[in-house]
DNA sequence: TTTTTTTATTTCAAGCAAAAAATGTTTTGG
DNA sequence: CCAAAACATTTTTTGCTTGAAATAAAAAAA
């Protein structure tokens, strides 16, 4: 593609490459800090947790199809992290009337309450490993994430 | 824990909660095109390619408890990564002389060259993904990152 | 209505991940 | 020398992840 005496990666990707190493780094340490800290204090996981925030956002409850929509993780995976919900009675799966197919999942009063917890101490642990980033300073870089996430939104 | 009228979770801290789930969302976005891409250009994954990388780095081979510690991830886990490198005839386990418990594990002559091509697709996908972010601004942005890996270095 | 297509979900295979237990091996302290 | 401790690695278990195939029901086309 880039012939000739230029070599095929451009000098500037250096700094990008950096970039990615070092936010990879940041972010699987944080996930490896949190992973933790669930298991330990509320003997759950971090993708369990995504599932029950997602079905906070929608009281109404999601559709299988829905739910693995908007945590962008394939379909069959959902299944397996919603079956093990249902048997910890956070969630449920109602029939939707007019469509044999479809499910929707919900929280239990029990699981709101439970995500209620969990969702607070998440909170508290991101503020504690984040401080090294000041109020407004994460509120600009938090902005400048879109650069990428917009990228690629319609993949 | 904090009582009274004061909300649980002090409001500086939504800030670093929405940038953490920007951080969150944009590394996974990268992740997931850098494993298709790596799957369909190579036929491999993203933790065979973090063993080699940390292999290249390391011309004498590194020993399976190194590897882990370099890459952060636990010691059984290698294994079974290893192991399919070793079938790929990427990579060779070399009894160490004098310890019958330990091996050096190093790329073959192939592995560093199926490496290098990998690497160059690599930081060209990087570079391509991360345009949003003008180089100079990757590299302050890198450095600020060094705010939460030093924090759990230690760790 | 029958066929075809689309939609909703689950199942399956392969692989990654951590934690914990198991298996040897080497070193160390009596 | 021998038991205990430390070390290197693998095995096991549980769970997450994707992609692809399989079911099954609903909608659209013929």
């Amino acid at each position: 593609m880039t012939p000739g005496t230029r070599p095929a990666v451009a000098p500037d990707s250096r700094a990008r490459l950096r970039l990615w190493l070092r936010m990879l780094k940041s972010t699987r340490q944080v996930e490896a800090v949190l992973r933790d800290r669930f298991r330990t204090e509320f003997g759950t996981t971090l993708p369990r947790f995504d599932v029950m925030a997602a079905l906070a956002r929608y009281e109404g409850g999601l559709k299988m199809s829905a739910l693995s929509g908007v945590l962008r993780v394939s379909n069959g995976n959902v299944t397996g992290i919603v079956d093990r919900l249902v048997d910890e009675g956070h969630v449920v799966r109602v029939q939707v009337p007019g469509d044999r197919r479809a499910s929707l999942v919900r929280l239990t009063r029990r699981g709101q309450q439970e995500f209620a917890r969990q969702a607070e101490a998440h909170a508290r642990w991101i503020d504690e490993l984040l401080t090294g980033f000041a109020p407004d300073e994460a509120e600009t870089l938090a902005a400048r994430f879109d650069a990428v996430s917009a990228k690629e939104e319609d993949a």
